[in-house]
DNA sequence: CATTTGCTTGGCTATTTTGCCATGCTTCCA
DNA sequence: TGGAAGCATGGCAAAATAGCCAAGCAAATG
């Protein structure tokens, strides 16, 4: 692996570390279908306000997320849509996966 | 987040945790191209081959590829053909950045 | 058989990630 | 202007990951 992949598989890989997590993963689906506040999503998610302002750093910092203050209120927005495909792609594996466990339970 | 939310979200979760990794991304897109052995993919990786053996097993528990012994050799393949538009999304994503980044320096 | 080759696994340390608490900052309201 | 509401950040401890070496196991080869 020449160091120009490696520098591009490094890239992609804190783009898809940012997606690794099971509360980010749930917030971008959230976010995905409106904007919400950190205040909303702390509620969603069922965690500490500053452990969700984190992810949301996160998910910023990777480029995946905008925010957007409004007064005293951040608002969160989906910046890339495509995310949703790349979900669904997951949902094909984890199907893969049931099928596969049920035929060796056979 | 209900549990049953909460549990899919973690599915999620390891199955891309499985994917957050500049050598395994290396591997997989190697791996879309055709199987590979061990050998190969520790030569291409540059690492050593016990850490591309792990890595191997995790790509492996979560479905994403399966393995073939023929005699003394290990064949890897790709299972999830999918995981190649899943990295298109990356890369529109990477690009995004990349042109915000100029807009920022402008 | 004994050895070599190809791969996996155990064990260990170093690094990264996670989540909470405490604190600080910004905006709004009384 | 003082305080409250909404977020972000620093700091810390616990947990998860990553990488190598050493050791083990399976298949081929002599």
């Amino acid at each position: 692996m020449d160091a120009r992949t490696k520098s591009h598989c490094e890239a992609r890989a804190k783009i898809i570390k940012a997606l690794a997590h099971p509360s980010r993963i749930f917030m971008l689906e959230e976010l995905a279908k409106g904007e919400h506040s950190v205040c909303e999503l702390t509620e969603m998610v069922g965690a500490d306000i500053s452990t969700v302002s984190k992810h949301l750093s996160v998910l910023k910092n990777a480029g995946l997320v905008t925010d957007d203050r409004r007064g005293q209120q951040v608002f969160y927005t989906l910046r890339v849509p495509c995310i949703l495909k790349f979900f669904s792609c997951v949902e094909a594996v984890l199907q893969a996966n049931a099928l596969e466990h049920n035929a060796l339970l056979r």
